[in-house]
DNA sequence: ATGCTCTCTGTGAGCGTTCACAGTAGAGAA
DNA sequence: TTCTCTACTGTGAACGCTCACAGAGAGCAT
């Protein structure tokens, strides 16, 4: 018996038809004013903004997107399997920035999540359908198909972080993360350091590929023997940091510093040592990547290599937008901070 | 000189009539099979399912949703200051449960960022114009304007957590908080702790009030007195936890448990507890609440409240759909669970 | 026969916008 | 004057879909 439809009986919202009465003009015009407002005279643009603010009128987007064949908006595509999502704080200030950096722009950003294969099938057709103007894609290792099938489909497309094993023609916005590898080894180098074990990511990784680069060039530059008993992998995770570090103590026991590839793992490193009776940083100093949360949650905290997420964000909308509207990929690498704290 | 749109320039998508011609039917026949497929004959039906596959044929959203006024997509939003939103795990869960929950339904999720003001009051435009059907709203603080206009504007709505000081028409889904406490508490007291502190959270929130609320009665229950010294407030974040644990350490010294309404105020505690030379948990015992990251990383690793938060997800979305369906609000409460760990 | 229901099908209209085009008025040049 | 150019405005068409309606045929009772 009673109407069911919530409190305020949702009214039909004003059209640009309602707008154009009620400031005089035609469609055209109030379309015109709504567009950027190029070739409309003074007074018209006036009416129709009075207009709009007295009607509470805001255009109809999918009527707009119908026409136009654009959507505005935007999807965020995450290929990750679930763990890494909601282990890893960079995807959530990440995803922050982005939808931030969007809404300046009025685009709204659509999550999508591409765990399994019946999502990823569903989303690459829902894309391709052209539901969103364009992407910007998280986190694929290496050989990920659907960036592959979005490049294909002509889909304007960035990634986080440099794409391996794809065409070169694919936008990415990436920390310099040789660099920050660098930076890191030749802290721990100034401290006296000369056993430096090394957990890196999973090597089919940008992260982990290009940060043991950055450590073993720094080796080399300090002629340093390298010693592949002080290098083991992790995938990012804590348990990985915990038995990576059990595993360097075996090969190495010698060991005097350890370069993690990301704050989780080493997080990980620090319960092993423990465990171990090593002190940090007094025996073993121990350097991180990312700079998260957890760097400042360890104890002792974490000196580690900061990420400008901030500005990889802001970047990685700023090159969607523009190759949306037309421009060529193009590729932006980001300078790192070292962030000193206690553990070396 | 270059075309400068990417890879496979993008083709016209097939549109209901090309599925249409290909079967030999017509738009309506086409229509009929993609809503439902009632009233359509078994060989009509199969025609339109092989053309549709001959054809690769998406429907068009935007199409379909100007005529039928809903957008077959709601909006996830975030009403927090940043500082909570990325220190927080339990809200990365419940986004991603959500996503999927609503993707079973092929239905996109909007993530929406209410930060400021400015922001509050395009994503309220954006919303009441009819560009999401619902809207999922993350933790509202009381008196949160965004939740009431919306209400007022007749947009289906499911909170997460109970909102305080708005009527109470609004749907919602919440862990129930209070017999949380309750049994933290009394694992607390079955460990002959006497004198238990609390940090609670923000008492304009459900969460912090709730589980107060909880802590007295079972302290009522077990005919153990109720000290205003041992009761301090926190904001959830890690900081607020040390400085908490330090204002209890000086206005009751004797203090043997701390319930900690948050993992996250845990960790602060735990520090705090270590620079007071307090072992944990032989002198004090620490309860936290959530079960998230936090309380497996700390050292010791923390007794806690698992709160389900993906069945809080996917009820969510139940609930918000049932209510874009035409159904009356609904509160759901659902059970939480002690999870036993080092520190109690 | 006639009427009625029931299943199935095609057709036209219209959702709210933008776009292309045509048209008007005024200014300046020839 | 007349012509052209520029600034501005209004008007049909679309865009791809769903919905209401009309109509066809089959089945069954009247």
């Amino acid at each position: 018996m009673t109407m069911n439809n919530g409190a305020g009986a949702r009214r039909k919202p004003p059209t640009i038809h309602d707008v154009a009465r009620e400031a005089g003009v035609s469609r055209g015009t109030v379309s015109r004013v709504l567009n950027g407002g190029h070739y409309v005279s003074p007074s018209a643009q006036e009416a129709v903004n009075a207009a709009i603010r007295r009607t509470g009128y805001v255009v109809n987007r999918h009527a707009r997107s119908l026409i136009t064949g654009r959507s505005d908006s935007v999807g965020f595509l995450l290929t990750e399997p679930q763990e890494r999502f909601f282990e890893d704080p960079n995807f959530n200030v990440l995803l922050r920035g982005c939808t931030q950096a969007l809404a300046a722009h009025d685009i709204p950003l659509l999550l999508m999540l591409a765990g399994t294969e019946d999502e990823r099938r569903r989303i690459t057709r829902y894309i391709t359908a052209g539901h969103v103007d364009g992407v910007l894609l998280v986190s694929s290792h290496s050989g990920d198909p659907i960036a592959s099938e979005l490049r294909e489909a002509g889909v304007p497309l960035v990634a986080c972080g440099k794409p391996i094993g794809i065409g070169s023609k694919v936008s990415y916005v990436a920390a310099d993360d040789r660099d920050g590898a660098r930076d890191m080894v030749r802290h721990l180098l100034a401290q006296g350091r000369r056993r430096i074990g090394v957990v890196t990511g999973p090597l089919d990784t940008p992260g982990g590929v290009e940060r043991l680069a950055g450590y073993k060039e720094v080796l080399a530059e300090a002629e340093v023997a390298y010693d592949e008993r002080l290098v083991v992998s992790g995938d990012y995770s804590r348990a990985s940091g915990e038995a990576g570090a059990a595993r360097l103590l075996e090969r190495a026991p010698d060991l005097d510093a350890v370069f993690v590839a990301s704050d989780l793992m080493a997080q990980g490193v620090l319960t092993t040592l423990r465990r171990a009776d090593r002190r940090v940083p007094e025996d073993v100093a121990v350097g991180g990547f990312d700079d998260s949360p957890a760097a400042t949650a360890a104890t002792p905290s974490l000196t580690t290599i900061r990420q400008p997420w901030d500005r990889i964000s802001s970047e990685m909308v700023r090159v969607l937008l523009a190759q949306i509207g037309g421009e060529d990929p193009a590729a932006v690498i980001l300078p790192t901070e070292l962030v000193k704290r206690e553990s070396t």
